[in-house]
DNA sequence: GCGACAG
DNA sequence: ATCTTGTCGC
């Protein structure tokens, strides 16, 4: 991953070689901690985040952040080319190694079966799966009001993920397994991590975290940093 | 030709 | 992703 594509063209050809390495396996039998992903932009800069919460109790047990650059237009399909680069940096700064990886945005329920948890899972090897906010591709009938309540996501004739209802009367996500990771075991971890809102705790955590870097990149707040004379 | 299209 | 007012509810 020292060279990365430039073009759409050369994308797609990376994607399909990586695709040959998604592996399709239950997830782990025990977790311990799982690891929230996201970015956030301000014009051409980006800051990423990934936040490591305990699965027992949700509370914090690590965070990295790191500010850069988008590395690859926005395109439908493609978008993992985008921010991996700078989720990978930010995941080489944990001093904790999560068990399950939680992306902000789809696994196989992708056109080409290979979206950004299941990129970021072949990537690390570590377990991974996604939790969208809107659907990319795939179609569903519609979701039961109620927490828990779900509908098979279907492209082309498979299962690629499914719709859930985290929240009683509340949008659904769209859940999907990206690499060593069953769609079920996926589902049942979102119920897990939304005990009070629509997204995951992991996915609020990470959001906070890169928004936060983009407002203060000084580093402030980090054991081990100084904040700049004047700051006080 | 007219939509659809993760973040 | 980000741009944005008011509104409903705890």
């Amino acid at each position: 991953m020292r060279t990365w594509p430039r073009t759409p063209e050369e994308a797609l050809a990376t994607q399909e070689v990586l695709r040959s390495r998604l592996i399709s396996a239950p997830g782990p039998a025990e977790i311990d901690t799982v690891a929230g992903l996201d970015v956030a932009y301000d014009g051409d800069r980006l800051g990423a985040a990934v936040v490591v919460l305990d699965y027992a109790d949700l509370s914090v047990r690590d965070t990295a952040v790191v500010l850069g650059r988008p590395a690859f237009p926005y395109v439908p399909g493609l978008f993992a080319f985008r921010e991996v680069p700078a989720l990978l940096e930010a995941l080489e700064k944990l001093t904790v190694r999560p068990d399950v990886l939680i992306c902000d945005g789809h696994g196989v329920a992708h056109p080409r079966r290979f979206g950004l948890a299941a990129h970021l899972g072949v990537l690390t090897d570590l377990p991974a799966f996604g939790v969208g906010k809107t659907r990319l591709v795939g179609e569903f009938a519609p979701v039961g009001e109620e927490r828990g309540d779900r509908s098979p996501l279907i492209d082309a004739g498979e299962t690629v993920g499914a719709v859930l209802r985290t929240r009683a009367r509340v949008k659904p996500v769209f859940v999907s397994a990206g690499h060593r990771m069953d769609l079920d075991s996926a589902c049942r971890m979102t119920l897990r991590l939304t005990p009070e809102y629509r997204l995951p705790e992991t996915t609020r955590a990470a959001d906070r975290a890169c928004r936060d870097l983009l407002l203060r990149p000084s580093g402030a707040g980090r054991p081990g940093t100084l904040s700049p004379k004047g700051t006080h």
